[in-house]
This record gives C-alpha cells, sequence and structure tokens, in this order.
RNA sequence: CGCGAGAUAGAGCAGCGGUAGCUCGUCGGGCUCAUAACCCGAAGGUCACAGGUUCGAUCCCUGUUCUCGCUACCA
C-alpha cells in the first residue's frame, strides 16, 4: 500500500514522575529518528504525544503530596515536556489529557460506543474506604492471601507465592490508604466486550501481522488473544479523570486505559483542523511507538476500540522496544534508579547527540539491553568522536592544509578504482539506511552512517594525501590525487550529515553551519549525491564536532546514582511519602496528627540485642536480624542494608516495636521494627537506651 | 503457576539448516593529516544445559536452568 500521511505516536508518558533514558530509549528517540527520516523524505507526518494524567497513582500521590492531582500533573508536564525539548524530541504537539479538547474527545468517544450499544453493564459490589472516600483499586487492598497465608497480600496477586487474587478472596481485606475498616457498597461500571473482537483480532493480528511485527509484539498480542479475552470495565470510581457522561454517573470516570489511547486522536485534533484526514482516511500510516508492558493496549484494547467506533484506521506497525536496564538493574522509580533526561540535560548541556547516539546504538531493540556510564564513555569516545567526528575534522583540516580551504576540484577523467569504490559506497550507504529506518531497525541504520564514515578513514588511509605532498617534484599530478580525495571525502562528509539528521540533529545542523549550506541540503533525496559542495567553494576552519567524556563526568554520573538511590532508601523509611525523585533532602519529615495516649499506650516497645545479623538476598536494602528479647528470640527484617554493615551492629541493643503485625518481605517473616533516628542527610542512627538494658524491658 | 520474549568471543549486538560474524576492548604492526586519533593484522566462542529430527543444527522439535515482561512505581 502506497501511503499518503502518516501518523506516528509516542507513548503518553504518566505525568506522575519524569522520564529517564529508559523512556527515550524505549520510545520517544526511535519515533523521533523516524519521524525526522520521514519528514526529510517531504513525506506528510505528523508526530504527537502528551502527558497521560489521569489515574489512581496520580490522586494517591496528591494525597501524600497534600495537593490536588492537578497540581501533580502541572509539575510533571513541565518537566516532561521540557526534557523532551531538551534532547531534540521532535513532536509535532506535545499535549495532556487533563485538555478540555481531550475530554471532550473522549467522552464523545464514549458516548458513540454507549449509544451503538456497544457496552454491557454491570453492578458489583466493590470495597470502599470509608475514611478516604474512595474505592479502592485491587491494587490498594491488602490482605491475608488464601493461598500462602501471607498478611500483606495485595488485592490482585500475593507477592509471596505468586497466586493471582481478587479483592473477594483476601481474608481480611484492609485498605492500604487508612485504617479504616473497609465496607462493600455497590457500584455500576461499563464494559467492553473484548470477547466479541476476538475473532475478528484473531484475523487481524494472528493471521494479518504474523511475518510484520516485531516477534516480542506479535507472540504477547497472540499469547492473548489464544488464552480468550474478557470484557474489561472500562470506567472507575473516582473524581480524577474524564466524567463519564451519561447520567447517573456521578464520581465515575473513564478508565485510563480507555482514555489515554483516545489522546492521541485529542492531540492530533489541537493540533490541525485536517485531524480528521490523520485518523480516517485509509491511506494513512499510523505508528505507535511504545515499550513492551504497553503492547496488550496498544495492539488489543484500543484496535478494538477504533474497530467498535468505526471509521479509524488502525496501526500499520506497534514497533515496542525492551526495556532498558541502568548499571546491570531494572530502572526503578521508586528505589530512584534511574538516569533522569532533565538532569541529563542539565549535567551535559549541548550534549544531546552524544545520548542519543549511545541510546540508538544500544537501544533495547530485540532484549532488554543495559546502560552503563562506562559504557556511554566508550561508545562516545571510540566510536562516535573517534571514527565519525575524527574523519570530518580530517578531511577539515587538510582540505585547509592542501587545497587552501576551499573545495578542490574531482578531475573526473582520473578517478581511479578506489575513487569509484568510494562513490559506491556513499550510494549505498543511503540504500542500506533507508532499508533500515523503513523496517524500524535504527541500531543498524545507525551503524551504517558510522561505516560509511569508516570507509571514509580507509579511503584517506589508502590515499595519504599528506604525503602526496611532500614531493614536490611530481606537484602537479599529485596535487590532482590530492584534489580528488579530499572533494571526495568533503561530498562524503556532507553525506554523512543527511544520513545523519533524523540520529542526531544537532550534529547535522553543526556541520552544515561548517560547510556553509542551507539546512535544505539535509533533504534525504540529496543522499547519494557527490555534488553537494560545489568547487571552490570556502569552507569555515576545523572545529570539533564531538568533545570526549572525561573519566571524572562518568564518576561523577555513577556517585549521583548511588547517593540517589541512598537518599531514596531513606525517604522510604520515613515511610509518609514515598516520592519518585527527592528533589531535596527533607529537612524534618512532616509532623504528624496528634494522638491520645491510649493510641500510644497501643505500641509495645520494647528493649533487645542483635544476636545475628545477615544480607537478605536479592535486596539491597534488607537485613535479617535475629533479636534477643528476654524470653524469646525473634526476627525482624529491616532496611537498612545501606547504612550498616550486618557484622557492625551485631551485640547492639536497640529499642524495638514489638507488636507491630508480622509482615513478609522476600520470604522472611519479620516480627517488629527497630526504632531509627533519620538525620537531614539520611543517615540513619539508632534510637538504643543509653545504658545496658534488660533484654525485652518495655519502653514507656 | 501459566503465557510471551531472550540466553552467541571480555563487553554490546548480528546471523536462524551447510565449516561462527560485526562494533568496542585486548595484543602486535603501520602511519603521522587528525580528538593518544586513524589504517592493517592477531588472539579470543564446545553459539545457556540435556536429549531428539536431519547426510548435516547456533538455527527446527522436546525438556531443563537463568533473565525480563504480563504483575506496584514503569517504556
Amino acid at each position: 500500500m502506497d501511503f499518503k500521511r502518516y501518523l506516528i505516536t509516542a507513548a503518553l508518558p504518566y505525568a506522575n514522575g519524569p522520564v529517564h533514558i529508559g523512556h527515550l530509549a524505549g520510545c520517544y528517540l526511535p519515533a523521533d529518528i523516524y519521524v525526522r527520516y520521514l519528514r526529510a523524505q517531504k513525506r506528510d507526518v505528523k508526530f504527537v504525544c502528551g502527558s497521560d494524567e489521569h489515574g489512581v497513582p496520580i490522586t494517591i500521590r496528591a494525597m501524600k503530596e497534600g495537593i490536588t492531582p492537578q497540581d501533580v500533573v502541572d509539575k510533571y508536564n513541565k518537566i516532561i515536556k521540557d526534557s523532551f525539548a531538551g534532547m531534540g524530541i521532535s513532536f509535532d504537539i506535545y499535549s495532556r489529557t487533563s485538555n478540555k479538547i481531550h475530554h471532550d474527545t473522549s467522552q464523545a468517544f464514549f458516548t458513540k460506543l454507549y449509544n451503538d450499544g456497544v457496552f454491557e453493564e454491570r453492578e458489583s459490589e466493590q470495597y470502599y474506604d470509608e475514611q478516604k472516600n474512595v474505592f479502592l483499586a485491587d491494587r490498594y487492598i491488602v490482605g491475608t492471601c488464601p493461598v500462602c497465608g501471607n498478611e500483606n497480600a495485595y488485592g490482585d496477586q500475593c507477592e509471596k507465592c505468586g497466586s493471582t487474587l481478587s479483592p473477594e478472596q483476601l481474608i481480611n481485606p484492609r485498605s492500604a490508604l487508612s485504617s479504616a475498616p473497609l465496607v462493600k457498597r455497590m457500584t455500576k461500571h461499563w464494559y467492553f466486550p473484548l470477547d466479541k473482537y476476538e475473532p475478528w483480532l484473531k484475523e487481524w493480528i494472528v493471521e494479518g501481522k504474523k511475518d510484520q511485527w516485531k516477534p516480542n509484539v506479535y507472540g504477547q498480542c497472540k499469547s492473548w488473544i489464544d488464552s480468550g479475552l474478557q470484557p474489561r470495565a472500562m470506567t472507575r470510581d473516582s473524581n480524577w479523570g474524564v466524567p463519564v457522561p451519561l447520567p447517573g454517573a456521578e464520581g465515575k470516570v473513564l478508565y485510563v486505559w480507555f482514555d489515554a489511547p483516545i489522546g492521541y486522536i485529542s492531540a492530533t485534533k489541537e493540533l490541525t483542523s485536517q485531524w480528521a484526514d490523520y485518523w480516517c482516511k485509509e491511506d494513512t500510516k499510523l505508528v505507535h511507538f511504545i515499550g513492551k508492558d504497553n503492547i496488550v493496549f496498544h495492539c488489543i484494547i484500543f484496535p478494538a476500540m477504533l474497530k467498535a467506533h468505526g471509521g479509524f484506521v488502525l496501526p500499520e506497525s506497534v514497533p515496542a522496544n525492551e526495556f532498558l536496564n541502568i548499571e546491570g538493574e531494572k530502572v526503578s522509580t521508586s528505589r530512584n534508579w534511574a538516569v533522569w533526561v532533565d538532569e541529563y540535560v542539565k549535567d551535559f548541556p549541548d550534549q544531546q547527540d552524544v545520548l542519543r547516539y549511545v541510546l540508538c546504538a544500544n537501544a533495547p531493540e530485540t532484549k532488554d539491553n543495559d546502560f552503563t556510564w562506562k559504557d556511554f564513555q566508550d561508545r562516545v569516545n571510540n566510536e562516535l568522536s573517534a571514527v565519525l567526528g575524527n574523519f570530518e575534522n580530517r578531511a577539515f583540516v587538510l582540505m585547509h592544509k592542501l587545497c587552501k580551504g576551499r573545495v578542490p576540484a574531482l578531475h573526473a577523467a582520473v578517478m581511479n578504482d578506489m575513487d569509484r569504490a568510494l562513490i559506491g559506497d556513499i550510494k549505498n550507504a543511503k540504500t542500506k539506511v533507508e532499508y533500515c529506518l523503513e523496517n524500524y531497525k535504527f541500531r543498524d541504520g545507525l551503524y551504517e552512517v558510522i561505516d560509511l564514515a569508516r570507509k571514509g578513514n580507509k579511503y584517506l588511509q589508502e590515499n595519504a594525501p599528506w604525503s602526496l605532498a611532500k614531493t614536490p617534484e611530481l606537484q602537479t599530478e599529485n596535487q590532482q590525487r590530492i584534489d580528488i580525495c579530499l572533494h571526495l571525502c568533503l561530498q562524503l562528509n556532507a553525506n554523512l550529515a543527511i544520513l545523519l539528521n533524523p540520529f542526531l540533529p544537532f550534529t547535522a545542523n553543526k556541520m552544515c553551519k561548517k560547510m556553509k549550506v542551507v539546512e535544505r541540503m539535509l533533504d534525504w533525496e540529496n543522499a547519494g549525491r557527490i555534488d553537494l559542495l560545489k568547487t571552490n567553494y570556502p569552507l569555515l576552519p576545523p572545529e570539533l564536532l564531538f568533545r570526549k567524556i572525561e573519566d571524572t563526568e562518568v564518576a561523577a554520573q555513577m556517585e549521583k546514582l548511588k547517593n540517589n538511590l541512598v537518599k531514596s532508601t531513606a525517604a522510604k523509611m520515613e515511610n509518609t511519602t514515598e516520592p519518585a525523585k527527592i528533589e531535596a533532602a527533607p529537612e524534618t519529615p512532616a509532623k504528624k496528627a496528634e494522638i491520645t495516649y491510649d493510641d500510644f499506650a497501643k505500641i509495645d516497645l520494647r528493649v533487645g540485642t542483635i544476636l545475628k545479623a545477615e544480607k537478605v538476598e536479592k535486596a539491597d536494602k534488607l537485613l535479617k536480624l535475629e533479636l534477643d528479647m528476654g524470653t524469646e528470640t525473634r526476627i525482624v527484617v529491616s532496611g537498612i542494608a545501606m547504612h550498616f554493615k550486618p557484622e557492625d551492629i551485631i551485640g547492639k541493643q536497640v529499642t524495638v516495636v514489638a507488636n507491630l503485625a508480622p509482615r513478609k518481605m522476600r520470604g522472611i517473616e519479620s516480627n517488629g521494627m527497630i526504632l531509627m533516628a533519620q538525620n537531614a542527610d539520611g543517615r540513619l542512627i539508632f534510637a538504643s537506651p543509653l545504658e545496658t538494658a534488660d533484654n525485652g524491658s518495655e519502653v514507656k
């Protein structure tokens, strides 16, 4: 099919925290490369994205921070938007789902499906937290697991035994948000009958996309479809989100995964009055760039919604990437184990392209990959600047030394095989990069660009114009060789700028300035040409395209990662907030509400002595402690491994909350909690008796 | 548990029926125009493990192990 226009979307980032480089590598960078390539070909393309600003986690965060959900999303929308702009992600529009246009669009979408009788209405009893006045999502209900007896199983799953649960199965369910007892209330929701679309999805994906979609995407879709689809509730009880546009539906909003993908449509509407061309005409190619965790929503649920609504194009491809790990460990926003884009932009001003280079060269296209700062340094210094940057510099320096600062003549009549081979390489590079980009093989595409520079270096080495210049007796003849060689090197350089432009746009622009050509030279159709620079045209003096990444910079970033991790751990143990990111170390934790003596008396504080301490496997933060409590020994798991070595704390006397409900952590039951003071710098100090007390004695 | 994806030289990745390839790193050499760079050469792999199909398997099939996702935060 010949497509007349392209609509490219990148996953809507959730406005509950900043974006990190894993987001970038996963979908925003590949999408941007693809879009820049299409634009360079003058194809009709729109690139849309925006913040996803609804959903329960945002309301929880707002509750914890004592601000409104709108405050939360305003804050992160700005940070995220600025991060993308800073990295040159060239959205045509970066919208947000809290905009009116989005509310209108998603409500209209819902209404259409409702009027067409698509939804099934179902009433059910759900748990309600009377203190917080909210219905609780499954994840926010905890109780005892009916399978293994873990007392802290979640309403959707028990982390200890892995059983998939529903809140109804939990024994003694309670709210994770407050101490209020749970009550059940009747509530009505609208379900989208995914099951009815199963035959259609089978045909469209299982048969239609078998060899087109990436194995990870296809495999997951097939598994979902084969295992039978269930109706899914498309509404939720909440006051934060797009209100359900039906009478009697007060206090109900659209499920985020219903409204978020519609955000692509609203953003397009906001961008252009021609939006319907991009969404409804069959000759539009719709491509969703996402991360692997989003596959079913973009490949199954959203297309089924579009199909049910009718009149929309369906995604032609969904090139989902895998995940990027950091220094061998999974990205975790709650542990603050991530490289944040907003911080990178500050720490490495004007170094967008080197990060773009590394993230693309090491993109997790087929499996999870690892980002390390050492690898970042190696790739920038030894590949990008050594091969490409250095070639560009050599060409410029030699041209200024041997050709008076002007583009020398080609002398086409006396070209040799090496020259012709290089011209062939230049033309081939265009074809290769095109093939890669059309097929979403961005890593390979970038390799081809660097490889062309590598061929340039080889060509220079073989011709050694600097040697030719040293034999004055053969001046005329040699000068011709020098001219041809440098002429071709400079044309190759112009080609590099064009091919590099989708990947490293900042660098491509810099190269244009040095060659004193207009940006229009970067049009894709110019790739493969060897007449981009006119003979005798003066170029600017040499100037390095890239600087090396110093060891000290790498060390500083490593240090930062580790420090952030500690701070986050410290913050977590305050147990008041659980910020994804600590802006500044909290001076003093917020004061808690006043309690009565009776409240206090409920706490059984006792003195104990640490008998044994050992690291808990597969947990950075946890120590398993065995305590002598006088009349008994008990096991307490404590999150202090980042602060103390096990051997250093054996024999210490500590104060223990002895009647805290047991809790399993990493499979070990913890019976109590050690009291700790925490400094502003996050450091922990044992709150222990000043003199040795009897083990088991009560603290009042 | 189940389902999906992955496991290939020190690191990062290709290959997916016919004697294992690329980039980086390492070692040796060359060159000196260049960002101690570039060019040439070498070493380095029982292609996770165990079975099977085949004349022949890294590639296909079966089983096992490990990693990640589906499953909080999250792409």
